[in-house]
DNA sequence: AGACGTGTGTGGTCTGACCACCAAGTTTTT
DNA sequence: AAAAACTTGGTGGTCAGACCACACACGTCT
C-alpha cells in the first residue's frame, strides 16, 4: 500500500482524530511518543507533519507542556507566505481582485438574506462605535450573507490581503453610512454602487 | 541564546538562500544531507523544515532525485485549509450557491479579460466537441477570467460540488452555446442570464 | 547501437540517545 | 503550619546513525 509519504498520512490521520475526539482550539493533542505508538510509525515522522501544522498555524507548541490546537484563523501562515510571494505583482492583484469579487457576492447575498434584527444591530453598532476597521464593517455584512463556506473563503482572503497590504486604507466614514443604508433599502444596484464608491473601484 | 527552534531558523536561512542565489522555480536546492553539514544542525531538523516548506506547497520532493523549488505562483494555501475546514460544513447548499456566485464572478471577469483568440479557440473547442461535461465549458470560463487564485478556488468547489451530486445534471446543450454567444459578445447582462437560465437559477 | 547491470546519490523512515523544560508531588527548612 | 528547596516523570527539541526505495548516469556486455 503505502506509497504515499507517512508523514501525510499523519496529517490526515490526526485531522480525523481531532475531528473525532471534537477537540477544540486550546485542547491538547496526544504526545509524540504516543501518537507514533499508536499510529505505529516513527516520532520523526510524527514531528515531520507537526512541524509543518506548527508553520501553518493550526497547532502549537510548548516545551515540557505538550502540542495544542490553535486558534485556526492563525495569521501566522499567511504572513509566512506573503514573505515567500512578496515579489510576484500578480499574485497580488488576484488577491485583491477576487477579495473584491467575494465581497460583492456577499452583499448580493446580504441584501437577500438579511432580516430587520439583524439590519438593526448593525445600524445600532455602526452609530456605537466610533472607530471601527473595514474588515470589522465587512466581517458584518459577511455574516448577514449567511453563508459558512462563503464566511470562511473570505476570511482566509481578508488575513492574505492584509498581509499584503503594507498600509491599511482607512477609508471614509461616510461611504460605509451610504452601503449600509443602502443594504438596508435591499437595493443591490445601489448596494453595489456604494461598495465601489467605497473601494474607489471603477464601476465598468 | 537560542530558545528558538532550529527548524524556523532553517526555513530562514533557506528562503535567504533561494534569495541570494537567484533561485528559480523549478531550480534544485541542496540535499538534505548537504543542507545539514552546511549549516550545522541535524538532518532531522533540515527535514522538519523541508516538510513543513512542502506541505506549504513552496517546494517539492522526488525520492532519488532532490528537492525542487515549486511554481507557488499557485496558492496553496486554499487547497490545504480547505481540508480542514470543508470537513465538518455539511451544507450541501453553501456549496452550490457558492459556486454558482463564483461562476458569475468567473463570468463578469471573462466578459471582461477575454480576448478575440481566446474566444475563437473555445468556439472550435464547443464545435467540435460532440459531448462535453459542464466543468470543461467552465474550466475554459475561469481560465479566461485570467486570475490563478480564482481558478484554484474555483477547482476545489467543483470538485466538492461534483463530490456531493449522485447524478451529475446535463445542460441543454443549446445553452452553453446561448452562453458562449452573449460572452463573445461581451454583454455582461445576457451573459448572466443566460448562465441563470443554464442553471434553472430564478434571477432574483 | 542497443540492452543490461551497477554504483552513487537522493529522499523516506526508524531507532535510540541526550538535552532543556515544565508541572506536580515530596521533602526540607523556616 | 507555611514556605522554600528538591525530586521525579513527562514533554518537546535535537542529533547521529542505520537501513530502505528509488532515479539517474555510467560502464559493460551483446
Amino acid at each position: 500500500m503505502a506509497n504515499s509519504k507517512v508523514y501525510l498520512e499523519i496529517v490526515k490521520q490526526l485531522r480525523e482524530m481531532i475531528a473525532a475526539d471534537g477537540l477544540m482550539q486550546g485542547d491538547k493533542i496526544p504526545s509524540e511518543r504516543e501518537l507514533s505508538e499508536r499510529l505505529n510509525v516513527g516520532r520523526s515522522s510524527v514531528r515531520e507533519a507537526l512541524r509543518a501544522l506548527e508553520l501553518l498555524g493550526l497547532i502549537e507548541t510548548r516545551r515540557g507542556e505538550g502540542t495544542f490546537i490553535r486558534d485556526f484563523h492563525g495569521h501566522q501562515l499567511v504572513q509566512l507566505l506573503s514573505t515567500f510571494i512578496l515579489q510576484d505583482e500578480k499574485a497580488k492583484s488576484d488577491v485583491y481582485e477576487t477579495k473584491y469579487l467575494l465581497e460583492m457576492d456577499c452583499l448580493r447575498l446580504a441584501v437577500k438574506k438579511m432580516d430587520d434584527a439583524m439590519i438593526y444591530s448593525m445600524e445600532k453598532w455602526l452609530s456605537e462605535t466610533a472607530q471601527f476597521h473595514d474588515d470589522d464593517f465587512f466581517c458584518q455584512i459577511v455574516q448577514g450573507a449567511e453563508n459558512h463556506l462563503f464566511s470562511r473563503i473570505w476570511g482566509i482572503l481578508k488575513d492574505y490581503y492584509n498581509a499584503l497590504i503594507a498600509n491599511p486604507v482607512h477609508y471614509d466614514r461616510k461611504d460605509y453610512f451610504l452601503l449600509f443604508k443602502a443594504l438596508a433599502e435591499k437595493n443591490e444596484q445601489k448596494t453595489l454602487s456604494a461598495y465601489c464608491k467605497l473601494r474607489n473601484l471603477s464601476i465598468d
